[in-house]
DNA sequence: TTAATATTGTGAAGATTTTCACAAACCTAC
DNA sequence: GTAGGTTTGTGAAAATCTTCACAATATTAA
Protein backbone atom coordinates (compact mmCIF):
# COMPACT_ATOMS: atom_id res chain seq x y z
CA UNK A 1 0.00 0.00 0.00
CA UNK A 2 2.06 2.87 -1.60
CA UNK A 3 1.02 6.31 -0.82
CA UNK A 4 2.44 8.52 -3.55
CA UNK A 5 -0.61 10.73 -3.12
CA UNK A 6 0.37 13.91 -0.90
CA UNK A 7 -2.22 14.36 2.43
CA UNK A 8 -3.22 17.51 3.04
CA UNK A 9 -2.07 19.34 6.87
CA UNK A 10 -6.21 19.28 7.76
CA UNK A 11 -6.26 15.49 6.94
CA UNK A 12 -3.68 14.67 8.91
CA UNK A 13 -5.25 16.96 11.85
CA UNK A 14 -8.22 15.21 11.59
CA UNK A 15 -6.61 11.34 11.50
CA UNK A 16 -5.03 12.51 14.57
CA UNK A 17 -7.96 13.37 16.55
CA UNK A 18 -9.80 10.22 15.01
CA UNK A 19 -7.33 8.14 16.98
CA UNK A 20 -7.81 9.82 20.14
CA UNK A 21 -11.60 9.22 19.51
CA UNK A 22 -10.58 5.46 18.92
CA UNK A 23 -8.94 5.05 21.74
CA UNK A 24 -11.42 6.48 23.85
CA UNK A 25 -14.21 3.83 22.35
CA UNK A 26 -11.31 1.15 22.83
CA UNK A 27 -11.10 1.84 26.66
CA UNK A 28 -15.12 2.12 26.84
CA UNK A 29 -14.78 -1.56 25.37
CA UNK A 30 -16.66 -0.82 21.81
CA UNK A 31 -15.91 -2.91 19.11
CA UNK A 32 -17.01 -1.60 15.98
CA UNK A 33 -18.49 2.52 15.08
CA UNK A 34 -19.16 3.83 11.84
CA UNK A 35 -18.20 7.02 10.10
CA UNK A 36 -21.55 8.56 11.30
CA UNK A 37 -20.35 8.34 14.76
CA UNK A 38 -16.87 9.69 14.61
CA UNK A 39 -18.06 12.35 12.67
CA UNK A 40 -20.47 13.31 15.60
CA UNK A 41 -17.23 12.87 17.64
CA UNK A 42 -14.71 15.37 15.68
CA UNK A 43 -17.15 18.44 13.98
CA UNK A 44 -16.49 16.49 10.87
CA UNK A 45 -19.33 15.02 8.06
CA UNK A 46 -19.64 11.02 7.90
CA UNK A 47 -18.22 11.40 4.50
CA UNK A 48 -15.47 13.36 5.54
CA UNK A 49 -13.78 10.46 7.93
CA UNK A 50 -14.68 8.39 5.36
CA UNK A 51 -12.87 9.62 2.69
CA UNK A 52 -10.09 10.66 4.74
CA UNK A 53 -9.38 6.50 5.70
CA UNK A 54 -9.78 5.96 2.21
CA UNK A 55 -6.68 7.47 1.16
CA UNK A 56 -4.98 5.21 3.14
CA UNK A 57 -6.19 1.96 2.38
CA UNK A 58 -10.22 0.53 2.88
CA UNK A 59 -10.59 -0.60 6.80
CA UNK A 60 -13.93 -0.56 7.62
CA UNK A 61 -16.99 -2.99 6.72
CA UNK A 62 -19.60 -2.47 4.59
CA UNK A 63 -22.99 -2.67 6.56
CA UNK A 64 -21.07 -2.62 9.91
CA UNK A 65 -18.36 0.40 10.15
CA UNK A 66 -14.86 -0.04 11.18
CA UNK A 67 -13.19 -2.70 13.93
CA UNK A 68 -12.22 -0.12 16.77
CA UNK A 69 -8.82 -1.56 17.44
CA UNK A 70 -7.96 -2.48 14.36
CA UNK A 71 -8.47 0.47 13.34
CA UNK A 72 -6.72 2.48 15.55
CA UNK A 73 -3.69 0.16 15.24
CA UNK A 74 -3.76 1.33 11.27
CA UNK A 75 -3.74 4.81 12.18
CA UNK A 76 -1.16 4.25 14.32
CA UNK A 77 1.11 2.76 12.19
CA UNK A 78 -0.02 5.94 9.34
CA UNK A 79 1.05 8.33 11.79
CA UNK A 80 4.10 7.13 12.99
CA UNK A 81 3.08 5.79 16.75
CA UNK A 82 3.88 1.99 16.49
CA UNK A 83 7.05 2.98 17.30
CA UNK A 84 9.33 5.51 19.54
CA UNK A 85 10.83 8.78 19.17
CA UNK A 86 14.17 10.67 20.44
CA UNK A 87 13.30 14.08 21.37
CA UNK A 88 15.46 16.71 22.33
CA UNK A 89 14.66 19.43 23.91
CA UNK A 90 16.21 23.09 23.65
CA UNK A 91 15.33 25.87 25.77
CA UNK A 92 14.99 25.22 29.88
CA UNK A 93 12.75 27.75 30.66
CA UNK A 94 8.85 28.02 31.47
CA UNK A 95 7.21 26.04 28.35
CA UNK A 96 10.16 23.46 28.54
CA UNK A 97 9.87 22.58 32.02
CA UNK A 98 5.89 22.24 31.08
CA UNK A 99 6.18 20.11 28.34
CA UNK A 100 8.95 17.66 29.83
CA UNK A 101 6.79 17.38 32.64
CA UNK A 102 3.87 16.26 30.69
CA UNK A 103 3.33 12.63 30.78
CA UNK A 104 1.35 12.92 27.25
CA UNK A 105 4.59 12.75 25.28
CA UNK A 106 5.80 9.74 26.49
CA UNK A 107 2.68 8.02 26.12
CA UNK A 108 2.58 8.77 22.53
CA UNK A 109 6.10 7.41 22.05
CA UNK A 110 8.09 10.30 22.42
CA UNK A 111 10.50 10.18 24.71
CA UNK A 112 12.41 13.41 25.51
CA UNK A 113 16.55 12.29 25.83
CA UNK A 114 18.45 15.07 26.20
CA UNK A 115 18.36 19.01 27.04
CA UNK A 116 19.49 21.65 25.82
CA UNK A 117 20.03 25.70 27.05
CA UNK A 118 22.96 28.38 26.84
CA UNK A 119 22.15 29.81 30.10
CA UNK A 120 25.38 28.54 32.48
CA UNK A 121 23.55 29.05 34.90
CA UNK A 122 20.86 26.26 33.81
CA UNK A 123 23.59 23.93 32.28
CA UNK A 124 24.21 21.22 34.61
CA UNK A 125 20.55 21.27 36.58
CA UNK A 126 18.67 18.06 36.84
CA UNK A 127 15.50 17.77 34.54
CA UNK A 128 13.48 14.74 35.43
CA UNK A 129 16.60 12.51 35.69
CA UNK A 130 17.66 14.56 32.37
CA UNK A 131 21.28 16.82 33.13
CA UNK A 132 20.71 20.14 31.07
CA UNK A 133 23.30 20.38 28.11
CA UNK A 134 25.01 23.74 27.20
CA UNK A 135 23.98 23.93 23.64
CA UNK A 136 26.95 23.87 21.96
CA UNK A 137 26.93 20.50 23.18
CA UNK A 138 24.25 19.73 20.73
CA UNK A 139 25.62 17.85 17.83
CA UNK A 140 27.93 15.38 19.80
CA UNK A 141 24.99 15.02 22.42
CA UNK A 142 22.20 14.46 19.70
CA UNK A 143 24.34 12.46 17.28
CA UNK A 144 25.32 10.03 20.68
CA UNK A 145 21.37 9.76 21.26
CA UNK A 146 19.84 9.48 18.02
CA UNK A 147 18.06 12.31 18.43
CA UNK A 148 15.23 12.69 15.81
CA UNK A 149 13.05 15.25 16.59
CA UNK A 150 13.76 18.77 18.55
CA UNK A 151 11.42 20.75 20.60
CA UNK A 152 12.47 24.50 20.18
CA UNK A 153 11.05 26.23 23.03
CA UNK A 154 13.91 29.69 22.96
CA UNK A 155 12.92 33.00 22.46
CA UNK A 156 13.26 34.21 18.99
CA UNK A 157 16.69 36.01 19.57
CA UNK A 158 18.05 32.40 20.11
CA UNK A 159 16.60 31.06 16.93
CA UNK A 160 19.67 31.98 14.18
CA UNK A 161 22.42 30.49 16.35
CA UNK A 162 20.37 27.31 17.53
CA UNK A 163 19.39 26.53 14.20
CA UNK A 164 22.93 26.31 13.19
CA UNK A 165 23.68 23.88 15.65
CA UNK A 166 19.83 21.77 14.72
CA UNK A 167 20.76 21.84 10.86
CA UNK A 168 24.69 20.72 11.02
CA UNK A 169 23.21 17.48 13.50
CA UNK A 170 21.29 17.18 10.78
CA UNK A 171 17.79 17.08 12.43
CA UNK A 172 14.63 16.62 10.54
CA UNK A 173 11.81 17.21 12.48
CA UNK A 174 10.88 20.58 14.61
CA UNK A 175 8.60 21.44 16.68
CA UNK A 176 8.84 25.13 16.94
CA UNK A 177 7.38 27.74 20.20
CA UNK A 178 9.54 30.86 18.92
CA UNK A 179 7.26 33.14 17.44
CA UNK A 180 8.79 33.26 13.98
CA UNK A 181 9.21 31.26 10.59
CA UNK A 182 12.38 29.13 10.67
CA UNK A 183 14.01 28.93 7.73
CA UNK A 184 15.23 25.51 7.54
CA UNK A 185 16.93 22.81 4.22
CA UNK A 186 14.47 21.23 1.93
CA UNK A 187 12.99 17.85 3.82
CA UNK A 188 13.06 18.88 7.10
CA UNK A 189 9.44 19.50 8.83
CA UNK A 190 8.09 22.27 11.04
CA UNK A 191 5.18 22.61 12.59
CA UNK A 192 4.73 26.03 14.63
CA UNK A 193 2.61 26.04 18.34
CA UNK A 194 1.98 29.84 18.64
CA UNK A 195 -0.32 30.16 21.45
CA UNK A 196 -0.47 34.05 20.75
CA UNK A 197 -1.54 33.49 17.30
CA UNK A 198 -4.37 31.02 18.63
CA UNK A 199 -5.79 33.87 20.67
CA UNK A 200 -5.44 35.90 17.68
CA UNK A 201 -8.05 34.21 15.93
CA UNK A 202 -10.11 34.33 18.71
CA UNK A 203 -10.22 37.80 19.26
CA UNK A 204 -10.41 38.00 15.43
CA UNK A 205 -13.77 36.07 15.58
CA UNK A 206 -15.19 38.42 18.01
CA UNK A 207 -14.62 41.45 16.64
CA UNK A 208 -16.21 39.83 13.31
CA UNK A 209 -19.20 39.20 14.89
CA UNK A 210 -19.24 43.15 16.39
CA UNK A 211 -18.48 44.70 13.11
CA UNK A 212 -21.44 42.63 11.34
CA UNK A 213 -25.10 42.52 12.33
CA UNK B 1 -15.70 48.53 5.34
CA UNK B 2 -18.22 45.91 6.39
CA UNK B 3 -17.08 42.36 5.92
CA UNK B 4 -19.70 39.92 5.37
CA UNK B 5 -17.13 37.26 3.62
CA UNK B 6 -16.32 34.62 5.40
CA UNK B 7 -12.43 34.47 5.92
CA UNK B 8 -10.52 31.46 6.21
CA UNK B 9 -8.75 29.97 8.94
CA UNK B 10 -5.47 30.18 7.32
CA UNK B 11 -6.01 33.29 5.77
CA UNK B 12 -6.67 35.05 9.34
CA UNK B 13 -3.30 32.73 10.56
CA UNK B 14 -1.43 34.86 7.85
CA UNK B 15 -3.00 38.06 8.93
CA UNK B 16 -0.69 37.08 12.86
CA UNK B 17 2.11 36.49 10.67
CA UNK B 18 1.86 39.57 8.65
CA UNK B 19 1.36 41.37 11.42
CA UNK B 20 4.78 40.16 13.36
CA UNK B 21 6.56 40.85 10.62
CA UNK B 22 5.47 44.20 9.91
CA UNK B 23 6.01 45.13 13.48
CA UNK B 24 9.72 43.85 13.30
CA UNK B 25 10.32 45.82 10.37
CA UNK B 26 9.02 49.07 12.57
CA UNK B 27 11.96 48.24 14.69
CA UNK B 28 13.79 48.84 11.98
CA UNK B 29 12.53 52.01 11.05
CA UNK B 30 11.36 50.84 7.44
CA UNK B 31 8.72 53.18 6.28
CA UNK B 32 7.30 50.92 3.11
CA UNK B 33 7.05 47.30 2.39
CA UNK B 34 6.01 45.72 -0.80
CA UNK B 35 3.84 42.20 -1.10
CA UNK B 36 7.28 40.61 -2.62
CA UNK B 37 9.23 41.10 0.53
CA UNK B 38 6.40 40.34 2.58
CA UNK B 39 6.07 36.79 0.91
CA UNK B 40 9.96 35.79 1.27
CA UNK B 41 8.99 36.17 5.27
CA UNK B 42 6.09 34.72 5.35
CA UNK B 43 6.45 30.94 3.16
CA UNK B 44 3.63 32.40 0.88
CA UNK B 45 3.27 34.28 -2.44
CA UNK B 46 3.80 37.76 -3.35
CA UNK B 47 -0.28 37.32 -4.68
CA UNK B 48 -1.80 35.62 -1.50
CA UNK B 49 -0.58 38.34 0.72
CA UNK B 50 -1.94 40.87 -1.43
CA UNK B 51 -5.53 38.78 -2.02
CA UNK B 52 -5.51 38.29 1.68
CA UNK B 53 -5.32 41.98 2.70
CA UNK B 54 -7.24 43.03 -0.32
CA UNK B 55 -10.44 40.88 1.73
CA UNK B 56 -10.20 43.90 4.04
CA UNK B 57 -9.48 46.98 1.87
CA UNK B 58 -7.47 48.67 -0.07
CA UNK B 59 -3.87 49.48 1.86
CA UNK B 60 -0.87 50.07 -0.29
CA UNK B 61 0.21 52.11 -3.06
CA UNK B 62 0.42 50.85 -6.21
CA UNK B 63 3.95 50.91 -7.42
CA UNK B 64 5.45 52.07 -3.58
CA UNK B 65 4.00 49.12 -1.58
CA UNK B 66 2.41 49.25 1.74
CA UNK B 67 2.87 52.18 4.32
CA UNK B 68 4.65 49.55 7.55
CA UNK B 69 3.07 51.64 10.41
CA UNK B 70 -0.64 52.50 8.77
CA UNK B 71 -0.84 48.36 7.67
CA UNK B 72 0.10 47.43 11.05
CA UNK B 73 -2.28 49.64 12.64
CA UNK B 74 -4.89 47.99 10.05
CA UNK B 75 -4.10 44.37 10.69
CA UNK B 76 -4.33 45.25 14.33
CA UNK B 77 -7.47 46.53 13.94
CA UNK B 78 -8.96 43.51 11.64
CA UNK B 79 -7.14 41.29 14.88
CA UNK B 80 -9.35 42.87 17.32
CA UNK B 81 -5.80 44.17 18.68
CA UNK B 82 -6.46 47.49 19.17
CA UNK B 83 -8.44 47.20 22.55
CA UNK B 84 -7.34 44.80 25.66
CA UNK B 85 -8.75 41.62 26.58
CA UNK B 86 -10.10 40.13 29.78
CA UNK B 87 -8.84 36.46 30.24
CA UNK B 88 -9.46 33.64 32.97
CA UNK B 89 -6.99 30.89 33.12
CA UNK B 90 -8.22 27.37 34.35
CA UNK B 91 -6.03 25.04 35.62
CA UNK B 92 -3.51 26.17 37.75
CA UNK B 93 -0.78 23.36 36.26
CA UNK B 94 2.31 23.52 34.55
CA UNK B 95 0.87 24.77 31.34
CA UNK B 96 -0.84 27.54 33.46
CA UNK B 97 1.99 28.53 34.70
CA UNK B 98 3.70 28.88 31.80
CA UNK B 99 1.08 30.68 30.24
CA UNK B 100 0.56 33.20 33.06
CA UNK B 101 4.59 33.63 33.27
CA UNK B 102 4.15 34.27 29.37
CA UNK B 103 4.99 38.07 28.62
CA UNK B 104 3.40 37.70 25.16
CA UNK B 105 0.14 37.68 25.94
CA UNK B 106 0.04 40.84 28.21
CA UNK B 107 2.10 42.35 24.68
CA UNK B 108 -0.40 41.51 22.52
CA UNK B 109 -3.13 43.06 24.58
CA UNK B 110 -4.79 39.80 26.41
CA UNK B 111 -4.96 40.28 30.55
CA UNK B 112 -5.19 37.50 32.61
CA UNK B 113 -7.75 39.03 34.86
CA UNK B 114 -8.58 35.46 37.24
CA UNK B 115 -7.30 32.04 37.70
CA UNK B 116 -9.43 28.94 38.59
CA UNK B 117 -9.03 25.44 39.37
CA UNK B 118 -10.70 22.37 41.54
CA UNK B 119 -7.31 21.51 43.44
CA UNK B 120 -8.16 23.08 47.32
CA UNK B 121 -4.18 22.59 47.56
CA UNK B 122 -4.20 25.36 44.58
CA UNK B 123 -6.89 27.60 45.95
CA UNK B 124 -5.86 30.28 47.86
CA UNK B 125 -2.32 30.37 46.45
CA UNK B 126 -0.81 33.96 44.95
CA UNK B 127 0.04 33.55 40.87
CA UNK B 128 1.74 36.58 39.93
CA UNK B 129 -0.62 38.98 41.84
CA UNK B 130 -3.77 36.98 41.69
CA UNK B 131 -5.29 34.91 43.43
CA UNK B 132 -5.88 31.03 42.53
CA UNK B 133 -10.21 30.74 42.98
CA UNK B 134 -12.32 27.58 43.40
CA UNK B 135 -13.94 26.64 40.33
CA UNK B 136 -16.95 26.42 41.98
CA UNK B 137 -16.81 30.29 42.07
CA UNK B 138 -15.78 30.70 38.21
CA UNK B 139 -19.28 32.56 37.21
CA UNK B 140 -19.27 34.80 39.98
CA UNK B 141 -15.84 36.16 39.80
CA UNK B 142 -16.20 36.15 35.98
CA UNK B 143 -18.76 38.25 35.86
CA UNK B 144 -17.05 40.62 38.17
CA UNK B 145 -14.11 40.44 36.32
CA UNK B 146 -16.23 40.94 32.65
CA UNK B 147 -14.25 37.84 31.68
CA UNK B 148 -14.36 37.16 27.76
CA UNK B 149 -12.09 34.68 26.83
CA UNK B 150 -10.90 31.21 29.06
CA UNK B 151 -7.49 29.37 28.66
CA UNK B 152 -8.48 26.29 29.77
CA UNK B 153 -5.34 23.89 30.72
CA UNK B 154 -7.14 21.46 32.55
CA UNK B 155 -7.04 17.35 32.44
CA UNK B 156 -9.63 15.67 30.01
CA UNK B 157 -11.87 14.43 32.81
CA UNK B 158 -11.74 17.84 34.21
CA UNK B 159 -13.56 19.22 31.30
CA UNK B 160 -17.15 18.18 31.64
CA UNK B 161 -17.81 20.02 34.67
CA UNK B 162 -15.72 23.09 33.94
CA UNK B 163 -17.63 23.55 30.26
CA UNK B 164 -20.83 23.91 32.14
CA UNK B 165 -19.49 27.04 34.47
CA UNK B 166 -17.80 28.13 31.32
CA UNK B 167 -21.12 27.79 29.70
CA UNK B 168 -23.44 29.46 31.93
CA UNK B 169 -21.12 32.57 32.22
CA UNK B 170 -21.84 33.08 28.81
CA UNK B 171 -17.95 32.89 27.68
CA UNK B 172 -17.79 33.37 23.56
CA UNK B 173 -13.86 32.38 23.56
CA UNK B 174 -12.00 29.72 24.57
CA UNK B 175 -8.57 28.68 24.08
CA UNK B 176 -8.57 24.96 24.23
CA UNK B 177 -4.85 23.07 25.37
CA UNK B 178 -7.11 19.73 26.52
CA UNK B 179 -6.72 17.17 24.05
CA UNK B 180 -9.99 16.90 23.32
CA UNK B 181 -13.04 18.12 21.27
CA UNK B 182 -15.14 20.92 23.16
CA UNK B 183 -18.76 20.88 22.79
CA UNK B 184 -20.12 24.37 23.02
CA UNK B 185 -22.98 26.19 21.86
CA UNK B 186 -23.26 28.28 18.79
CA UNK B 187 -21.36 31.33 18.84
CA UNK B 188 -18.91 30.49 21.32
CA UNK B 189 -15.66 30.10 19.29
CA UNK B 190 -12.70 27.19 20.34
CA UNK B 191 -8.73 27.30 19.33
CA UNK B 192 -7.43 23.80 20.14
CA UNK B 193 -3.53 23.62 20.92
CA UNK B 194 -2.51 20.41 21.00
CA UNK B 195 1.07 19.75 20.63
CA UNK B 196 0.86 16.02 21.21
CA UNK B 197 -1.14 16.45 17.37
CA UNK B 198 1.57 18.81 16.07
CA UNK B 199 4.16 15.89 17.07
CA UNK B 200 2.32 13.51 15.25
CA UNK B 201 2.34 15.45 12.28
CA UNK B 202 5.71 15.42 12.19
CA UNK B 203 6.48 11.59 12.50
CA UNK B 204 3.67 11.29 10.01
CA UNK B 205 5.45 13.56 7.46
CA UNK B 206 8.81 11.02 8.51
CA UNK B 207 6.97 8.22 7.91
CA UNK B 208 5.72 9.20 4.83
CA UNK B 209 9.37 9.43 3.31
CA UNK B 210 10.66 6.84 4.84
CA UNK B 211 7.65 4.72 3.03
CA UNK B 212 8.75 5.79 -0.53
CA UNK B 213 11.62 6.49 -2.23
C1' DT C 1 5.01 66.11 -20.13
C1' DT C 2 6.48 61.87 -21.20
C1' DA C 3 8.97 57.61 -20.61
C1' DA C 4 10.64 54.08 -17.68
C1' DT C 5 10.02 51.38 -13.67
C1' DA C 6 7.69 49.45 -9.73
C1' DT C 7 3.97 47.38 -7.41
C1' DT C 8 -0.91 46.97 -6.20
C1' DG C 9 -5.64 45.07 -6.75
C1' DT C 10 -8.33 41.71 -8.84
C1' DG C 11 -10.91 38.92 -12.34
C1' DA C 12 -10.14 34.45 -14.19
C1' DA C 13 -7.85 30.01 -14.24
C1' DG C 14 -6.13 26.29 -11.78
C1' DA C 15 -5.68 23.36 -7.81
C1' DT C 16 -7.29 21.41 -3.78
C1' DT C 17 -10.66 20.06 -0.43
C1' DT C 18 -15.23 18.91 0.93
C1' DT C 19 -19.72 17.26 0.15
C1' DC C 20 -23.08 14.50 -2.34
C1' DA C 21 -25.19 10.48 -3.67
C1' DC C 22 -25.41 5.83 -4.74
C1' DA C 23 -23.76 1.11 -6.03
C1' DA C 24 -21.50 -2.53 -3.60
C1' DA C 25 -20.97 -5.23 0.36
C1' DC C 26 -22.11 -6.96 4.64
C1' DC C 27 -25.30 -8.55 8.62
C1' DT C 28 -29.61 -10.46 10.59
C1' DA C 29 -33.81 -12.70 10.59
C1' DC C 30 -36.74 -15.85 8.93
C1' DG D 1 -31.42 -18.21 0.36
C1' DT D 2 -33.75 -14.17 0.14
C1' DA D 3 -35.46 -9.75 1.84
C1' DG D 4 -34.67 -5.71 4.52
C1' DG D 5 -31.77 -2.74 6.84
C1' DT D 6 -27.05 -0.62 7.41
C1' DT D 7 -22.77 1.40 6.22
C1' DT D 8 -18.67 1.62 3.43
C1' DG D 9 -15.92 3.31 -0.59
C1' DT D 10 -15.70 6.40 -4.23
C1' DG D 11 -16.59 8.85 -8.65
C1' DA D 12 -18.58 13.26 -9.67
C1' DA D 13 -20.21 17.83 -8.30
C1' DA D 14 -19.72 21.74 -5.50
C1' DA D 15 -17.19 24.76 -2.76
C1' DT D 16 -13.10 26.82 -1.36
C1' DC D 17 -8.43 28.34 -1.72
C1' DT D 18 -4.28 29.63 -4.33
C1' DT D 19 -1.88 31.21 -8.22
C1' DC D 20 -1.61 33.69 -12.54
C1' DA D 21 -1.42 37.56 -15.26
C1' DC D 22 -2.22 42.08 -16.37
C1' DA D 23 -4.58 46.69 -16.33
C1' DA D 24 -4.41 50.50 -13.23
C1' DT D 25 -1.83 53.60 -10.64
C1' DA D 26 2.02 55.59 -8.39
C1' DT D 27 7.01 57.40 -8.42
C1' DT D 28 11.15 59.18 -10.47
C1' DA D 29 13.99 61.22 -13.86
C1' DA D 30 14.80 64.13 -17.60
Amino acid sequence: MSVSRKISESAVRRLSLYLRILEDLERKGRNTVSSEEMSGRSATTAAQVRKDLSLFGSFGKRGLGYAVTELAERLKKILGLDRRWRVALVGAGRIGSALVEYSGFAERGYDVVAIFDSDASKVGGKWGGLCVRDISEFEAVSNDESVEMVILAIPVEAVPSVMEHVEKAGIRGILNFAPTKLKVPLGVAVKDVNMVMELEALSFAFSQEDGEG
